[in-house]
DNA sequence: AAAAAAG
């Protein structure tokens, strides 16, 4: 037993090596490092509160942590915790034998293998589906992919059957009601919960037990009244909405025979902002005591604050289910992962069309799969400038993107927006999506061949999680990450360990735009179309942007170093003369009032720019010489420009139908007093800091500060 | 000012 515990450990510790002794680990037989069941019969170790590197603890490292203290303080005799091979007893691997073993209703196998057309199970399906059959409390660790959504619904349904038999066939009478609620699966996001909802109605498709979904930005009292008149046995939502209907007296929403409770991607879930939700709604359900419940929480890291929060959500003599090796391969070994350190940030978005036209180009001419990419940034303002700037790359001609079609999502669009953004993508061949993070968990969009991430994102947990969009289903994927120069080296701290390699092969990353220089005629155009169209968003779009990237980046230690690159591009990205203006006391809350070139005032009123002389760094703003560029007073960028003032729409809400509905090929030509919004200064001078780029020759662009 | 999630 104590072999078998070393020997796990050895595999925990080599896989996630940390700051566990080097002297223990030693190489696990490939049999057991498969998989493994935990059984913990006295709900409980106790952690260590020693600090692992980096905050990023997962549960294996915890328990990893524990057990090694628990075998130094000899506290703990080695049969507390006993691991049972998962293939001891014979494993479950066929959904058919669900059916020849009589532990799953042939109606609903059938819909499995035929309907959905399923076969084997994966591991984590094997490994829960077998569990939790047999009622009890599970966390389970699998990433994302693997079919784990269906590793929990066809227990949930089985035993809902087992309760009322007569649901396992279609009736023509309808006897559910609203009260009549036997199990709630909680979700993170909105778009996740209606994914899941839709699998579980695909999955009861031949039964008669109903499926809801309970998510915010829908109408609550719509929703109330198609639960009250079709009823509702398995129930999925997001927390808001599902306390909401729940602790609504006058709804009738109740769960008086509830036997399951699920909390998806449940790290997310026990976090600080969600917590008191889900501990509030935990406590509008029926007393377990009184009406016993299984619960199952799925994660894919299991860090530390979801270990203490376990013990008091899950039964004693809960199961651990942990899948290791093959479900990891699709995040670490099917995605080949690249990062791009550009120069600045205003070299950012110029690298993303480059890599994004060198891959929709060479996939038309390979005959793969065509391109299709998720495109995150860390906010929701980032989201929307990039977006509109590589939407407004079409300005009536043919888009350098065509045939993709853009789409946007993140929180701030209206739950509308948000579900057309996700269905349209979801169902188009060819697409770019941009997004905030509410899509980097379990949102399952089909032959996703490109997750690339703008911006060093927040944390590992949520890198490794969008990686996870892509190579899933047994097809191949690529990961980018397109990061500024001055970030570059928190790579190696926050993604230590994952699997990616330094690409240097787009040439647009490394352009200096601060000083004159020749670039090659592709480069030059990139950079032109980026420019142009950076020209054409509203200053409002941007300034949000850089507030947005100012509270993103408040790790970031050398405050004057970031302000800096921050105005660097607002100047040769944007053309602007002076930054967004930041309210004094937002410039206190950042801790940036003793920095230099913060622009103090206020957007729409007169504004103070502190020009930080004696720094080296922006010692001015004077508008640069016309050089490169026609400055004419009205027109900016070689096109008269419509300046009617006030905020346009942005690009992806005046398409009717999502995708272009007729966007690249006819339409937004610039000229055709459709209107641009004002420009960015209103000083009519447009074009990237009046340089122009030429598409005919190596030229001379760009015109830094100091020169 | 910084994902998400109720209105």
């Amino acid at each position: 037993m104590l072999g078998a515990s070393r020997r796990c450990l050895a595999s925990f510790t080599r896989k996630f090596s940390t700051s566990i002794p080097a002297t223990r680990t030693s190489h696990p037989s490939p049999a057991l490092e498969r998989t493994r069941l935990i059984t913990n019969r006295n709900a409980g170790f106790t952690l260590s509160s020693r600090k692992l590197h980096n905050g990023s603890r997962s549960w294996q490292n915890a328990a990893v942590e524990a057990e090694y203290r628990d075998e130094v303080n000899a506290q703990r005799p080695p049969s507390d915790q006993s691991i049972n091979e998962a293939n001891s007893g014979g494993p479950i691997t066929r959904f058919d034998e669900l059916s020849s073993r009589r532990l799953v209703h042939d109606n609903v196998v059938r819909t499995v293998t035929e309907e959905m057309g399923l076969k084997t199970m994966t591991d984590v399906q094997s490994l829960t589906i077998e569990e939790a059959l047999k009622g009890t409390d599970i966390i389970a660790q699998a990433k994302t992919g693997t079919g784990k959504t269906l590793g929990f619904l066809l227990p949930i349904l089985q035993n809902i059957i087992k309760v009322d038999p007569e649901l396992a066939q279609r009736s023509r009478y309808n006897r559910s009601t609203a009260a009549d609620i036997r199990a709630v699966v909680i979700s993170p996001t909105r778009e996740l919960a209606e994914q899941i909802a839709a699998e579980a109605r695909r999955l009861t498709r031949n039964t008669s037990v109903i499926v809801q979904a309970a998510v915010g930005g829908t109408q609550k009292s719509q929703g109330l009244r198609t639960m009250q008149m079709q009823g509702c046995h398995l129930l999925v939502g997001t927390p808001g909405r599902l306390n909401d209907i729940f602790s609504d007296r006058y709804a009738g929403v109740e769960a008086p025979k509830l036997s399951a409770l699920v909390l998806d991607e449940a790290d997310r879930l026990l976090d600080a902002g969600f917590w008191p939700e889900i501990n509030n709604f935990q406590r509008l359900l029926p007393d377990p005591s009184e009406q016993p419940r299984q619960t199952m929480m799925f994660s894919a890291t299991v860090p530390r604050e979801v270990v203490d929060l376990v013990q008091g959500t899950l039964k004693p003599g809960f199961k651990y289910v942990k899948t290791v090796s093959e479900d990891d391969v699709p995040t670490v070994e099917r995605v080949v992962q690249h990062s791009v350190a550009a120069r600045g940030f205003e070299n950012l978005l110029p690298t993303l069309l480059e890599l994004a036209e060198r891959e929709t180009k060479t996939r038309n001419e390979t005959g793969e799969r065509p391109f299709k990419a998720i495109v995150y940034f860390g906010s929701t303002a980032e989201v929307d400038l990039a977006s509109s700037i590589l939407y407004e790359l079409g300005d009536g001609r043919q888009h350098p993107l065509a045939p993709a079609k853009f789409f946007s999502i993140h929180a701030k669009k209206t739950q509308p927006q948000r579900t057309a953004a996700a269905d349209q993508f979801r169902a188009t061949r060819s697409a770019i999506l941009f997004s905030s993070d509410v899509t980097a968990r379990g949102m399952d969009f089909p032959d996703v061949t490109h997750v690339i991430q703008v911006g060093l994102p927040r944390d590992r947990d949520t890198y490794i999680h969008r990686i996870g969009r892509t190579g899933r289903a047994g097809k191949e994927g690529e990961g980018w990450l397109i990061i500024s120069d001055i970030e570059a080296g928190e790579v190696r701290n926050k993604l230590r360990g994952l699997p990616i390699r330094p690409n240097d092969t787009l040439e647009t990353a490394s352009i200096d735009m601060t000083r004159n220089a020749k670039v090659t005629p592709s480069v030059g155009r990139i950079l032109s179309l980026i420019g142009q169209s950076a020209q054409r968003v509203d200053r409002g779009t941007k300034s949000k942007a850089y507030m947005a990237m100012l509270g993103n980046y408040q790790w970031f230690p050398k405050k004057q170093h970031l302000i800096d690159a921050m105005n660097q591009w607002t100047k040769f990205g944007w053309g602007w003369e002076t930054p967004p203006a930041m309210s004094p006391n937002l410039v206190n809350r950042l801790g940036l009032s003793r920095i230099d070139g913060i622009n103090v005032g206020h957007e729409d009123r007169q504004s103070s720019f502190r020009s930080g002389s004696g720094r080296g760094g922006f010692g001015s703003f004077d508008a640069p010489s016309p050089r490169g560029g026609p400055r004419s007073g009205g027109g900016g960028y070689g096109g008269s420009y419509d300046r009617a003032s006030g905020p346009r729409p942005g690009p992806f809400e005046r398409r009717s139908r999502g995708g272009y509905d007729g966007g690249f090929d006819g339409g937004y030509n610039r000229n055709s007093g459709r209107g641009f919004g004002r420009d960015d200064n209103g000083d009519g001078y447009g074009g990237g800091s009046g340089r122009r780029f030429g598409q005919d020759n190596n030229q001379d662009f760009g015109r830094g500060p100091f020169n």
